[in-house]
DNA sequence: GAAGCAAACAAACAATTGTTTTATTCGTAC
DNA sequence: GTACGAATAAAACAATTGTTTGTTTGCTTC
């Protein structure tokens, strides 16, 4: 099946425009031009170009919350095999990691994208990404209340936003303009660091008052 | 002089659009007829589109940012008259409660923007909020060095992305798709208790490992 | 009152947008 | 070998984009 060759190189393109320029800012020209095949095939494939948006948006989250629950469920069994419940640290480690992770070993372009997608309105993507992590948030709220039972739901609900928001930003820290601002030191592919730094972060932020 | 008015028309215009619907996605026919401005005004007077987005952005950032510099210095002053150096939880009260503010008090449209800003790429905006930006952040690494000696400056400034992180989502969290997750009983009009949450978050997570 | 000028206006500009239509190619199954 | 259908291709589609043009308005200054 040839078709799916043009799909891929459809959507690999799209991946690198959309990060570079924006989605808006990005024609079917450009990507088509990039992909080296025809413009209407786009059209043809994914139906439209908000379409093939989607389409890039699901390739990309679904692994990331596949993982974050297989990582949760193993993570439970641990802890109630030892008949404890699972550290804080941990869960909160379960979430950011396959996000982290899929920074440093796939396309860097993709999460740039997913961060934007949180603050730039697009019709329809609001519907996607709710129904890929709603099961995800869920699942999170419950553990993270386990290990703080003295929090209040909105307490946890409110700190776990602003965990998203410094995972996100450390995701698209890549392309900020905060990094001429003073981090001259700070090695940008030094994963490892960044994530082990926004685990301590965000732990010590839910735990303190 | 009536073009002032005309000025604010368009800028308050732009405002509720960019916000609703992203820059891109925004024409200068829906400003100008929401302003009710004749369509070539906005190149009049602000010369482009975008010298339309860099003068918003401008108006918005400054007063903030002259009031962190503002606050940090009364902070200094008392903390200096008592023999003390400035504690860390105040310092960075003293970075988010001038955003949360804005927030709060003026138009609700502004800070979703600039949310956004940080994330998506627009030719010559990143020079603009680096000349803002810069002098407070220069200011606010150094208070957090002091009462924070035993932190490297990397790690400090990379705590410092996630703070930012954490404050811009919650500016755009009324906007945010992650609202109908979970926050059923989070007051989205309830500022100061989420500003302290945010401060809270953020200080236990530049204080602790 | 006439000259000068910033401001507002209607109209047209060329360029680009996403999409659709029509035609052609290609492999496959009958 | 021929007919079928999916995939590609080229061309044209209508609509909208940001910007510029030439003109008119209205106030100020001499």
């Amino acid at each position: 099946m040839a078709s799916q060759d043009t799909k891929d190189s459809i959507l690999q393109a799209a991946q690198e425009l959309f990060a570079e320029k924006g989605f808006p800012a990005t024609s079917m020209r450009e990507i088509t031009t990039r992909a080296e095949v025809n413009l209407a095939a786009v059209n043809y494939h994914f139906g439209s170009k908000e379409g093939l948006l989607h389409a890039l948006v699901r390739q990309c989250l679904e692994p990331i919350n596949a993982e974050r629950l297989s990582q949760l469920d193993a993570a439970e069994a641990d802890a109630a095999a030892k008949g404890e419940t699972v550290a804080l640290r941990t869960t909160i480690r379960c979430f950011l990691e396959p996000a982290v992770r899929q920074f440093t070993e796939c396309d860097v372009d993709m999460p740039c994208i997913l961060a934007r997608m949180h603050h730039e309105p697009h019709p329809g993507l609001d519907e996607i990404m709710t129904e890929i992590l709603a099961p995800v948030v869920e699942r999170f709220v419950v553990a993270v209340r386990a290990a703080l039972p003295h929090r209040t739901p909105t307490e946890i609900v409110l700190r776990g936003h602003f965990m998203i928001g410094a995972l996100l930003h450390l995701l698209d820290m890549r392309r900020s303009f905060l990094s001429n601002l003073t981090g001259g030191d700070l090695d940008p592919n030094d994963h490892e660091f960044m994530l082990e730094q926004l685990v301590s972060f965000c732990t010590a932020g839910f735990a303190h008052d």
